[in-house]
RNA sequence: GGGCAGUUAGCUCAGCGGUAGAGCGGUUCGUUUACACCGAAUUGGUCGGGGGUUCGAUUCCCUCACUGCCCACCA
């Protein structure tokens, strides 16, 4: 193992903290150290997490670096837990996406298609360029310094991977739960592609309600009036349809009406899906073209006739005039043509709901084609699993989500025309084209065949991914993994799917819990979008914060699955926090070596030691507790609060009396407790600011117990000793420090300027307050601060009184005993007020007798408290005249 | 049309049955030998409206309002 040489800080180093070079040492130490490698061999037990593979296309979002950061929290916590830890990285081929891509540089660079190429040479060209532009995200996530085991990166069109993802098709196909069938399809136009549901968006649109009419056959002159949306497919229609129980039209139910381009009679059928109080109550149908119709066709036998062409335009059965025409233009078309007819009734304005593409964002056409489907697999295991809390979501009520669709689901399309993807492994015989050979390989005499052109959904290879990633071995030691950390957007496209495959597959369950987060959304609450230009970029975020700035500010505004609003301010705090670290870590390094194991064993603690490492106890349990629940934010503030304000704030300048004092062993002891603080307090914040943290530690030169290589990220995670002591630390430390907000603003209110030392005096009325009082003035910012129980203030001199007792600022000149008598009398009035409050509830007797004696306890105290300060303030007050 | 969230200080958010919190912002002071990416003081809230339960409600229940998200074949 490699010796790690700290850089020895001196007074030259820099006073504020350069993350970029120690960021990116620390990461590549890690790497030749292979600290994140996984040994399945290891006698540890295992952790692990899969990465939610990002597109190859992908480049880091903020979504990433939230998502990213809480793995990465999850493995170092577990490293530092003794755990072996794996956190298995990849990418995702990404089908439509990706073939997108590059077909637009193929168009821009050489003015050529996909098909200019050809299949093969196309999808050579897509492997070129993943090679050369593919994966830049895992360079990213690596600068944000992920600590997975690049060693096992994989891909979702890895040989290997492959070939698992056609031999579960060819499993679930011999299993009778796939099939090859012509049915109603979410078909996009620019795609030229058939989607699953979860792919289409629903979207509000604002169009135009278009009343026509149509002629009955068997009346002349008697018309039917029809409400559509859609008028261009109405060549497509093949029928209209009314509800069987409404009266207007029963008489008709049977006849025919005429279609008035191309002219052609079609019946009236009498269906239950029609609602009455709808536009008109009549429905044309068109079976081709929306899936309710479709239906209807099917129960009346009704002829489907396909108007429009793959990429959106109509094809000849509309007629020669819309022929080759756009799909909204001939909307507008047929609605001027009807008008000419004289059967366009009214126009009006209507909302309605059109499915959407998400890739494309082009309404979605339903299609009938041939496409192969999917009855999904253990679905009652999955659906018990997570009801029954065997695989836990957090938060919980991502369950309720869960469950309504998976008791709702419908067969899954799960074929893709498109050329990037993992090919359907079908063979159809060329001379019987119902003969099929399933099957990995393809078959004996494959001459006499020809492979199904399609691809599978993207969706349909990532749902193995918790375990086609791992080897045997791997899989013996790390599966099922432990934590899952995904958005919700994506709870049914793969969190439930991964769940029924793992069930199918491996028959357990692939993760035991998951964890969803929230959207990051900018200042306005929009979602962070690339055409609306408000997503910043991460990368520059880490140049100007550090990884550890935007890692520790994201984290500690991410509450529990809600939303966030993200602010650069927020980022900006991550990074002052890291300077606030770094230069406290400097003021102990001024003073000498620090010990490597920093012990207190034989130590004599003062009681601001006694009372800060009381609060260290207490904040190592809340942020273990904190873990247990995912409370990420929570942590992030525990630690943040702890560090700034008890620490750095409070302690450290309290300490100050001794460290800078003449006492040499009480110099060193507040020393030790600071090493102390240090040692446990840079391990907790290390999953947090992992590269900080460990420039720290090394630098420091501390050691602790650990589990395996000589790095702060494989030390064990601190536990700490509750002190002797500490309540009666904590009641005179809390004492001092409340004398001082008090003086403190006392000064303010007279206005001293900050700087300018002052002497105080002080009436004592606490035994110890000699010996806290050199402390309590350095605090204060004190010249002096003279005890003197016999003290004589001038009238008006600026009073207050404190826990340790009357202080007074004896000023030359600014006496004014108005002004005391006011401020006393203001004092009096407030504590007058709580004493009434207090008193009133103590004579409630319903309180007293319902109450938790502890809070009724509390509550005697308080008005014991705030009637001795009273009568204090009241003595004081007559002493003023 | 169903479901789920949210509504707390000017802004972003914690708290979720016992005296309203943080950060940022504002105001005032400060070259106090770690840190101006800093320190000190201070300002600022009938905790969305209305009911109810309770000795007590920002916290629990009901209801309304608005905001956001998800699900749903009303053309």
């Amino acid at each position: 193992m490699r010796k790690i040489t700290p850089i020895r800080m001196s007074s030259e180093i820099s006073k504020a903290y350069e993350p970029q070079s120690v960021e990116e040492k620390w990461y590549a130490r890690w790497l030749e150290e292979g600290c994140f490698t996984a040994d399945p061999t290891s006698t540890k037990p295992g952790y692990s997490i899969v990465i939610p593979p990002p597109n190859v296309t992908g480049v880091l979002t903020l979504g990433h670096v939230l998502n990213n950061t809480l793995q990465d929290v999850l493995a170092r916590r577990a490293r530092m837990l003794g755990k072996e830890v794996l956190w298995l990285p990849g990418t995702d081929h990404a089908g439509i996406a990706t073939q997108t891509v590059v077909e637009r540089k193929l168009r821009k660079e050489e003015h050529k298609t996909r098909r200019d190429l050809g299949r093969e040479a196309f999808l050579e060209r897509v492997w070129e360029w993943k090679e050369k532009h593919g994966g830049i995200i895992i360079q990213q996530l690596k600068r944000l310094g992920c600590s997975c085991d690049w060693g096992r990166e994989r891909f979702t069109m890895d040989a290997g991977y492959s070939r698992a993802v056609q031999q579960v098709f060819v499993e679930l196909y011999n299993k009778g739960l796939i099939y090859r069938g012509k049915r109603m399809v979410n078909w996009c136009p620019v795609s030229l592609t058939a989607l699953s549901d979860e792919e289409v968006i629903m979207k509000a649109q604002k169009g135009t309600l278009y009343h026509m009419r149509y002629e009955v056959v068997e009346e002349p002159g008697r018309f039917l009036e029809i409400a559509t949306t859609r008028p261009e497919t109405l060549m497509g229609d093949s029928a209209v349809a009314v509800h069987p129980k409404d009266e207007r039209y029963k008489s008709l139910v049977g006849k025919h009406v005429w279609r008035p381009f191309p002219r052609a009679q079609i019946p009236i059928v009498a269906d239950e899906h029609i609602d009455i109080e709808f536009g008109t109550g009549v429905l044309k149908v068109t079976p081709a073209h929306d899936k309710a119709d479709f239906e209807i066709g099917q129960r009346h036998g009704l002829e489907a006739i396909d108007v429009l062409n793959p990429d959106g335009t109509l094809n000849e059965l509309a007629g020669p005039e819309f022929a080759g025409m756009e799909r909204f233009a001939a909307r507008k078309a047929a609605a001027e043509k009807l008008r000419e007819l004289g059967l366009l009734v009214k126009e009006e304005p209507h909302q309605n709901n059109v499915g959407y593409s998400e890739r494309a964002d082009v309404p979605i056409e339903p299609r009938l084609s041939e496409q192969w489907f999917l009855k999904y697999p253990s679905v009652e295991a999955s659906r018990q699993a997570v009801a029954s809390g065997e695989i836990a979501f957090r938060p919980e009520r991502w369950a309720n989500v869960y469950e309504h669709w998976m008791t709702n689901l419908q067969d899954w399309c799960i074929s893709r025309q498109l050329w990037w993807g993992h090919r359907i492994p079908v063979w159809y015989h060329k001379e019987d084209a119902t003969r099929l050979h399933v099957a990995v390989e393809p078959p004996a005499d494959e001459a006499n065949w020809t492979q199904e052109i399609d691809v599978l959904d993207t969706w349909f290879s990532s749902w193995l991914w918790p375990f086609e990633t791992m080897d045997g071995a791997t899989r013996a030691k790390f599966y099922p993994t432990d934590d899952l950390v995904t958005g919700p957007d994506i709870i049914f496209f793969w969190v439930a799917r991964m769940i029924m495959a793992g069930y199918e597959f491996t028959g357990q369950k692939p993760f035991s819990n998951v964890f969803f987060t929230g959207l990051i959304r900018d200042m306005q609450g929009r979602k962070m979008s690339k055409s609306l230009g408000n997503s910043p970029d991460p990368l520059e975020l880490i140049a100007k914060y550090g990884a550890d700035g935007i890692r520790f500010g994201l984290l500690r505004i991410a509450p529990q699955g809600q939303d966030i609003r993200f602010d650069e301010k927020q980022i900006e705090e991550g990074r002052n926090f890291a300077n606030k670290l770094w230069n406290a870590a400097r003021f102990r390094q001024m003073h000498g070596p620090s010990a490597p194991d920093a012990s207190l064993e034989g130590v004599a603690l003062s009681c601001y030691s006694t009372e800060i490492l009381a609060r260290l106890h207490t904040l190592i349990a809340e942020v273990d507790a904190a873990y247990g629940e995912y409370r990420f934010n929570e942590i992030g503030q525990r630690l943040y609060d702890f560090f700034w304000s008890d620490y750095c704030d409070w302690y450290v300048e309290a300490a100050k009396t001794e460290i800078l004092g003449a006492d040499g062993a009480a110099k060193a002891s507040s020393l030790a407790v600071m090493d102390y603080i240090l040692n446990r307090f840079l391990r907790l914040l290390a999953p947090f600011m992992p590269h900080l943290c460990e420039e720290l530690w090394a630098t420091m030169g501390f050691r602790a117990p650990g589990h395996g290589k000589p790095f702060l990220m494989y030390a064990a995670w601190p536990t700490a000793e509750a002190p002797q002591g500490a309540a009666a630390a904590r009641e005179r430390v809390e004492a001092v420090y409340q004398s001082v907000r008090l003086a403190r603003n006392l000064r303010a209110e007279v206005r001293i300027p900050s700087n300018k030392k002052v002497g105080f005096r002080l009436k004592p009325q606490v035994a110890w307050a000699e010996e806290e009082s050199g402390t309590f003035a350095r605090l204060i910012n004190a010249e002096t601060v003279e005890l003197d129980a016999a003290y004589q203030p001038a009238s008006g001199e600026p009073r207050v009184l404190t826990p340790l007792g009357e202080l007074y600022l004896p000023l030359e000149g600014a006496v004014d005993a108005d002004a005391e008598r006011d401020r006393l009398e203001k004092e009096i009035a407030k504590v007058v007020k709580e004493i009434e409050t207090v008193k009133r509830k103590l004579s409630n007797e319903s309180f007293v007798r319902n109450a938790p004696s502890a809070v009724v306890e509390e509550h005697r105290k308080r008005e014991g408290d705030w009637a001795d300060k009273l009568s204090q303030l009241r003595k004081m007050r007559e002493a003023l005249g």
